[in-house]
This record gives structure tokens, C-alpha cells and sequence, in this order.
DNA sequence: AAGGCTAATTGAATAGCATTCGATATTGTC
DNA sequence: GACAATATCGAATGCTATTCAATTAGCCTT
């Protein structure tokens, strides 16, 4: 029985190991080439094995792109994780800046596989992409928004969707605006400015009010002198009454 | 001359028609079918034509799409300028929230489509969408948020392209999550919180200190009740002095 | 350790599709 | 009406994902 397992174990190991050297070879020429500029026969010759030996392992091309869009999206995730656990302030704000920081990073630096991430959903109506690792990387960005309000730095009326749709979108659409002008007009826009108006923008809207230093929020502004003037006149009335 | 000028006039438009009835083939199979999964001979057909007579007017496939690309954006530009033209609301935060709702809009009506403006980038290396349409259609924002800085409704340090970056990434974010959740949950997202979220958001974090007015935000709710205790304080003064 | 059984691997054969091209039809000019 | 130029056609081409029959390697039994 142990003579049985033993064997069954490296074989078990042995295609673990071969189907991780297949998605390490696709990975590569899946973003040197595109996937439809991507050759099978390529991909296989890189791996060194046969080509009808990828369709043992996988059904089809796009389920192989698909393997290793996973793959990406659960390293993403990891890594989004481990920033998480290595940042070291505790407020909401910090954290949010250092997700901010990474993930605007990350969607420039892996523009050509995020954009092969959508483009792939329509690709063969057959083949939709699950959406679940996808869910799985916000879902970083979901607890600690949670905690925010739990420690009442934000708002408790704040919509969790809606504050993930900002800070994601925001930052995807400014990658590509980043993207866009570096080889448009050879200016390159900054990532850190990017990074400090998410999280002024995520201050001044769902901030709570006693956490929030909302120093340039006008409303605020607005409010606070006509309170200074209150405050000035009750000063003056308790000065007169000696 | 004459003679010579009017026959090749009603040739090109014959020509032009001709093109039209491709073109609008064109966009009912990719919409269908996506980019990979449209047959050219299905095309060709639709558009009651032979399946050559397609390359005497596109050199290839991607370039098909991408006049239907290049269509369907300049129709959009075109849309979202009349929704400013007629929009009667003169204010910043209005014209915001009109512009807002048609562009949410139309990103879900037309999800398969946007996201085929960006697959297509990757598909051919050599294929590359150009980038002016979209331009194009996002400067209907930039003229608007220009105004709005002119007119002192917005502050003066906002960042244009940072705000459109906001807007766009967040609303484009906000439909494929109002995607998802149809076909996921069958709790439809509404569209309108999403638009009011993101006005309110302009309003707070780029709206000028005279004009904004933020009811619902809870550091007004802070120095409100600051100014209640102030007020009590006051009354309680008033009343010593009789 | 040999033999047999199962599962893995291979690459040549198949099939689907965009694109090309020589032949054909249409249009415009005199 | 005939000639030139232009537009149209769809069968032939070429490229590539996918299949499959043949071959090999791994594992178990005796």
C-alpha cells in the first residue's frame, strides 16, 4: 500500500511539474504575442513537448489562457495580501494609499495581460471567462474597507460597491491615460500623484467626520467660520457679562 | 464637365451606400458572434455581397472592425454633445450628472462593444486601435469640466485629466459590476445611485468652496452638532442675563 | 524481472477560417 | 455599341487550432 502511494505521489508530482512548465511556456508567448498571435506550436516547443500533449492537459487554447489568467489574478492576489500584512500604519488612509500604490503599479507594469483578461470574455462565446478571481482580488481591497467602517474611519452610510468601482476604475482608467501619454507625448505622468488623489478623494467622500481631517473640504470650510463668527460673538456676550 | 461630375457623384454614393450596408452587417455579426467568433462569409452575406468584395473596401478583418469601431464612437461623441446641448440645467454639477447618466447608460447598453474596442488592441500586434476616437468622445468632459473651473464652480487646482480618469474609470467599473450582478445575484444594481454617487463625489472633492453643498456629509454632521452644544451654551448665557 | 494493462505522448492528418486572385460583370466614355 | 476601367465574385490558397491512430512510458501482478 505505501509501495502504492509512493509512486502515485511523484507521478501526481511529475504532472504538476509539467503542466506548470506548460503555463510557464504559454505565459510567456501569451504576452510576447497576444493570444491569437500566439502559436500552439510554439508554446508547446517551449515547453518541450508535443503539441497534442497541451490538449491532454487543456481543452483548447482559450482554456489554456484562461489557466494562466488564474494563475496571474491568484499571484495578484498574493501579493495585494502580503502589502497588506507588511504596511506598517493602521488607519484606514495608509492602508488604502499602499493598495492604491501597488495596484496602479501592477495594472501598468501587466497592462498587456489585464486588457487580455477582458479581451478573452468575448473571444468564443463558448468560453466566458469566470469572473471569479477577479472577485477574489477586490475582495483585498473589500476587507479593508470593511474594517474602515468598523473603526469608524469611514462613513457607515458609504456603499462598499460603489467606493470599489472608484477606487479600481479610477485607477485602471489612469493607468491607461499613463500608459497613453508615455509614448503619446513622451511626458510621462506621474503614478504618485494618481496614488494621493485616490486616497484625498476616499477622505473627503466617505470619511467619517471624526477620523476625516478634511482640511479642504469647502462645505467644511464653510460651515467652520460661520461657526468661528458664532463663537466670536458668544465670547464677546460672556466678555460683557464680566 | 458637368455631365462628367454628376454620374461619378452618384457613383460614390452608390459606393458609399454600398459601404454603409457592410458596415452596419459588420456590427450586427461582431456584436453577435465577438471578433473571433464573426465569419466574413457571414458578413458578406448580410450585406448581400461576395465575400472578396468585403477586401475592396477593408484590407483585412481588424480594419473592419475598426471602421465599425471608429462608427460607433463617433456616434457616441456625437450623442453625448447633444445631451449637453439640450440639458437644461446651466450648473456644473447638472450638466455633470446629465453626462454621467448617458454615459452609464450606454456602456451597459453597449458592453460588448467597448470591450471590443479594447480587445481588439492586443489581437494583431500589428493592428493597433488608434486611440483619437476615444479622445475625441472624452473631450465632451474636458470642455465641460474647463467651464465649470472657469465659471468657479470647481477648484481651480483640480487636475483635468485625474477628475476624468475619476469619472470615466469609475462609471465604466460601475457597469460591469451592474453586469455581473444581473446575471449573478439577479438583484439589479441601479444605475441612478451610481450617477448621484459620483456628482456628489465631484461635488465634495472638486466642487469650489462657495458653491458646494453637501447636506449628507457626516463632518457637517460633526460640526453641526458642535454648533448645537455652541447654541445651547449660548441660550443657556442668554438666560442668566434674563 | 517479465509481461500486461493503463495512461501519457506524439506529430501527421483534418478542418475551419481569413485572405488572395484570376475570371466575370458592371459602369462610364466616345 | 465598343472599349477601358472599375467593381464583384467565389473557388483556391495558406495558415493554424484541434483530433486521432500509433507509439511509448509507467506501474502492478505474479
Amino acid at each position: 500500500m505505501a509501495s502504492k502511494a509512493l509512486p502515485s505521489e511523484t507521478q501526481r508530482a511529475k504532472l504538476e511539474r509539467k503542466e506548470r512548465v506548460i503555463l510557464e511556456a504559454a505565459r510567456t508567448i501569451f504576452v510576447d504575442h497576444g493570444f491569437d498571435g500566439a502559436r500552439m506550436q510554439e508554446i508547446a516547443r517551449r515547453a518541450g513537448i508535443g503539441e497534442g500533449t497541451i490538449y491532454s492537459y487543456y481543452d483548447s487554447k482559450a482554456e489554456l489562457m484562461l489557466a494562466v489568467l488564474q494563475r496571474f489574478w491568484d499571484g495578484l492576489t498574493l501579493e495585494a495580501e502580503g502589502v497588506m500584512a507588511s504596511v506598517q500604519v493602521t488607519d484606514f488612509f495608509g492602508r488604502l494609499e499602499a493598495l492604491a500604490r501597488y495596484h496602479l503599479n501592477t495594472v501598468i507594469v501587466n497592462a498587456d495581460f489585464i486588457n487580455l483578461t477582458f479581451a478573452l470574455r468575448r473571444n468564443n462565446s463558448e468560453v466566458i471567462v469566470s469572473r471569479d478571481h477577479l472577485r477574489h482580488y477586490v475582495a483585498v481591497f473589500d476587507r479593508l474597507f470593511l474594517r474602515g467602517q468598523d473603526r469608524g474611519e469611514l462613513r457607515t452610510d458609504a456603499v462598499l460597491w460603489q467606493a470599489r468601482d472608484i477606487f479600481y476604475g479610477g485607477l485602471e482608467y489612469s493607468a491607461r491615460s499613463i500608459e497613453m501619454t508615455i509614448d503619446a507625448d513622451r511626458t510621462a505622468r506621474e503614478q504618485e500623484p494618481v496614488v494621493h488623489q485616490m486616497v484625498g478623494l476616499f477622505r473627503s467622500h466617505f470619511g467619517a467626520a471624526q477620523g476625516a481631517l478634511v482640511g479642504d473640504d469647502p462645505s467644511v470650510a464653510q460651515l467652520s467660520s460661520k461657526l468661528d463668527r458664532l463663537s466670536e460673538k458668544f465670547d464677546a456676550l460672556a466678555k460683557r457679562l464680566g
